[in-house]
DNA sequence: TTTAATTAGGATATAAATATCCGATTATCT
DNA sequence: AGATAATCGGATATTTATATCCTAATTAAA
């Protein structure tokens, strides 16, 4: 469903959601944090960044960290920021076009898929969706 | 969610499921129907075949096609003999393990999600799954 | 003002998925 | 028997995803 690298985005921001302290994170830290490759997750990181979906501050001290705005992003810009587009906007059999008018055999348990998936995907702020349980 | 391969696979079943005459499909009227390239679709149904999952006779008249055993079996078995394991085992985040007892934050999300989606998928035949709609 | 810690960015390496090619084998039809 | 139409199986090519490396730019602390 997700890419590696998408995994690895969402897995980080989730971090860094709840660990969103004043101090901000390095990739050093992240990455042995979360287990991910640390050169690729400066990669991912950096294209994050450049899309507003985190926040970096350069030099000593510096790192990543979520902004107020950067929390109330819907889970898919992240998605979209990593893999270019709404994997959930595609055909899941590769067709061309997916309609309710000319469905396929599939169609109807992708409906209640959508749903009850990537609804909250696409519409609930980062924030809300990973809310911790009281 | 599915690999370009497994998708292939999936319409392929599909089609031979609905166009279930006597006669036999070779893979070149396969491939010109489905808009798949020959070649590859060739070594996804040697794949299909070699793990039972559709029948094959060789020579002259010969072709893939469905037999009734092949027909009982659920989608899941198509995707698990072309990616070599179940994809909806895994964690969808990538992590190591996924239980209701230590649940990530997607984890109420994908509850909904297996039972809506990937439980016909799993459990379902493929006559079953994809009968036309009356 | 120097040093250390950090992100940014370009170049490259590796692995996996996707796709093609070709010869061998098998069965049917003439 | 010979020609033809098909699957089978191995080898290889191409593309994309994953991962690493190195240097520059920036900022804070010493
Ligand atoms: S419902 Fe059918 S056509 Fe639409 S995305 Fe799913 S598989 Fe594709
Ligand atoms: S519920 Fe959470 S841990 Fe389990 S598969 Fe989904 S994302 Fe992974």
């Amino acid at each position: 469903m997700f890419s590696n690298s998408t995994k690895y985005a969402i897995r980080t921001i989730e971090y860094l959601l709840h660990n969103n302290s004043d101090e901000k994170k390095s990739v050093v830290k992240l990455a042995a944090e979360l287990d991910i490759p640390q050169p690729y997750l400066s990669k991912i990181m950096q294209q994050l960044s450049k899309g507003d979906i985190i926040s970096s501050s350069k030099g000593r001290g510096g790192g990543f960290y979520l902004s107020d705005e950067n929390m109330k992003r819907p889970l898919i810009d992240i998605v979209v920021c990593i893999e270019g587009y709404n994997v959930f906007d595609k055909c899941i059999l590769g067709l061309k076009e997916c309609s309710d008018k000319n469905p396929c055999l599939l169609h109807k348990y992708y409906g209640v898929f959508k749903a009850s998936l990537v609804k909250p995907i696409n519409q609930d702020s980062i924030k809300e969706l990973f809310k911790l349980p009281n």
